[in-house]
DNA sequence: GTTGTATTTCATCTTTTAATGTAATAGTTG
DNA sequence: CAACTATTACATTAAAAGATGAAATACAAC
């Protein structure tokens, strides 16, 4: 890895590396949720959750549609579910 | 994965994204190396490496041993390596 | 034991990140 | 259009992280 791809590496990592954005990411996993929905199961403002969601939109690992006055997020890049993944089977085995 | 288990990865992520830990890591994924060694490639001081260290040695990331008066430092969790290949086949497939 | 090299510790300063509360926007429904 | 819901933007404050330089430690070699 040259510096300019660690650099971008350590900044996308740097963007899952929040518990709320992380639990985010983990929620997203396999269906796309409002920012309530996040909300129910995340335990902060709606505010906060606004702010971590602007962190991962900007770094492009989620996306959303508008429909109603609903907002439903999803995970845009393939590679970050798949990172997920591996995350899960190499220090969660168990579950 | 439960909160907690969350919260666990999260600190571990955190750990991992800065670009000048990310590169360690990614300097010993293969070899052990010293300080000087490291701060060699890595482009700033003494002390900041070593405290850069201390925050991977405190998550239990990497190890060292003592020689003379050099500390030679290696990643002591494998998943960590198996982390950090998936990374790179993920987001930098052409190198 | 003094000199020299490698690494760490400490204190300080600066910068970045996160949380909070309030106001604003956008859309829906009656 | 008034009332309501969902979401975002903004401003402020609080907390954490990072960089830096100087001093301290540890070991080796002469």
């Amino acid at each position: 890895m040259q510096d300019q791809q660690i650099d971008a590496m350590a900044k996308l990592l740097k963007s899952m590396s929040h518990p709320i954005r992380l639990k985010i990411l983990c929620l997203l996993q396999d269906k796309e949720l409002s920012v309530g929905e996040i909300r129910a199961q995340v335990k902060t403002t709606n505010a906060n959750i606004s702010q971590h969601l602007n962190i991962l939109r900007g770094q492009g690992i989620i996306d959303f549609r508008k429909d109603a006055n609903f907002i439903y997020n999803r995970i845009s890049d393939r590679r970050i579910l798949e990172l997920i993944k591996k995350m899960h089977t190499l220090f969660c085995p168990s579950m």
